[in-house]
DNA sequence: CGAATAGTGTCTGTAAGACACTATTCC
DNA sequence: GGAATAGTGTCTTACAGACACTATTCG
């Protein structure tokens, strides 16, 4: 039996060329695809997100994670870096982007009576850039720290922070807990700060994301002995009282062991 | 402003209601969305897949995932579940589904040029189910050791087994790290037995997936010591040897502290 | 008996977290 | 000096892993 392979279209077999050639897509029921971005960052020791003011239907005027559809020859995660320039005018890109997971429960979107709509979350972190333009389809874009969301903070109405429209508070709360249980294993906290570092912003990192209070003894010499977590540049910052050292990021992705989470 | 709120179908403004009406999902390109499942079950002690012999174009005549179209109105958790059953003719649900990653990069499949294939991977574990039978759209259906595939024991040449067709080669990588991992902070090695089992039965899931060997008297003080993990039912089994005690999976979903693998 | 399996006891090294203490800077 | 921040030292507890040892059954 022949080994049939398919990369980027070489090596099809006749019968799938011949299938191609007679397939008909507009025979089968119509789907839209679509990447949202969950983009977190560090804003005054809080961590934020990324929501834009949608100006048009479906939920014109409702807060939103950026995003919008899958074009022809793209990878989705191209479509999220692509909608997060479009959407907000940031001329660089995350320092990490990551595919959270895909919704598709029936009647998240509007549309889907006529057409299903399935979107990918995607989640990206990045050091504070500070203030996004609003772009196409968005009437205004900022960034809103998580528990100033009244579903992120049971403290807060419904009045008093917007309300996050289709199942966009579900994607937050599942790249929320994706986030803190990555700086567990991986050294993605520098993500969120800028090249050079002192080790106490990367403990505010950890206790954004964590919301926790964090040894800041215990937490500088566990960074130091992680091995390809951080490399000193030998420079100091004195930027507010004692000198601080200046660190760049390591080698590792991976750091073993993990730094634990406080049980809460 | 108004909260604009979109659950099911309900609390549709006025302009999202217009706005559905005129929607026209013709005028835009066409997308398939499909569900992919990785079933593992652990066999004679090794973690085996569930593959399919496809019978029909894309790459038929080759094995692959066994998976298939969203349909309307159905949610694509409930895609993989149908699929499973359709193509397997298994009654019984796996004991544990859960959402792996999507996969879109253009070119994954021949109709990529008509029309982009979106395939939601999932990854569902349960206690060997005997033998499947081949059902629609299947030449043939059966459980591959994973080490039996030339894509995943280098021992192999390509002619010893079945190569994956599409990029199911890269779900199953992603599906047996994502696999390893969540037997580490969660009790779903419990998914992979039946509901009576002994300690050295669990071991044996660990040691399958992980592929490395396991001290079993730590284990064994280990896993009584987590609590909700399992539960004694009092009885002993004599099987082998020496009679063990039977154990029932316990409340817990997370354990912890977690149980670490080897670090290679 | 000997082999295979189940399970207990005990020791060692590593690491997390609590916290007292010193050092440096700005006000 | 006093407050804020950076960083070291040290002690306790917990747990992973190594491994010697006992117990039970089958052939």
């Amino acid at each position: 039996m022949a080994i049939h392979r398919n990369k980027h279209g070489e090596d099809l077999s006749e019968e799938d060329i011949d299938f191609v050639k007679n397939y008909e897509p507009r025979d089968y029921p119509p789907n839209a695809v679509t990447a949202d971005v969950i983009l977190l960052t560090i804003r005054s020791g809080r961590l934020a997100v990324l929501l834009v003011e949608r100006a048009s239907p479906p939920q014109g005027g409702s807060w939103a994670l950026p995003g919008g559809h899958l074009n022809p020859e793209e990878s989705i995660h191209e479509t999220a870096l692509r909608e997060l320039a479009e959407k907000t005018g940031f001329a660089a890109e995350p320092a990490h982007l990551e595919q959270l997971q895909t919704y598709s429960t029936p009647g998240r979107d509007a549309r889907d009576t006529k057409m299903r709509v399935t979107s990918v979350a995607y989640l990206a972190f990045m050091p504070d850039p500070g203030t996004p333009k609003a772009g196409s389809d968005a009437r205004s874009a900022r960034f809103w720290a998580v528990d100033d969301l009244p579903e992120f903070n049971s403290q807060l109405t419904w009045e008093e922070g917007p309300v996050l429209a289709f199942d966009h508070a579900a994607m937050l709360r599942d790249g929320l807990e994706r986030a803190a249980s990555k700086l567990e294993y991986t050294t993605l906290a520098t993500a969120f700060v800028d090249e050079q570092f002192t080790i106490s912003d990367l403990r505010r990192v950890y206790e954004a994301v964590w919301r926790s209070i964090i040894d800041a003894p215990n937490f500088s010499r566990k960074v130091k002995a992680t091995s390809g977590f951080i490399e000193p540049t030998g420079v100091k910052r004195a930027t507010g009282r004692a000198p601080a050292g200046l660190f760049v990021k390591g080698e590792a992705d991976i750091i073993s062991p993990p730094f634990f989470r406080p049980a809460d």
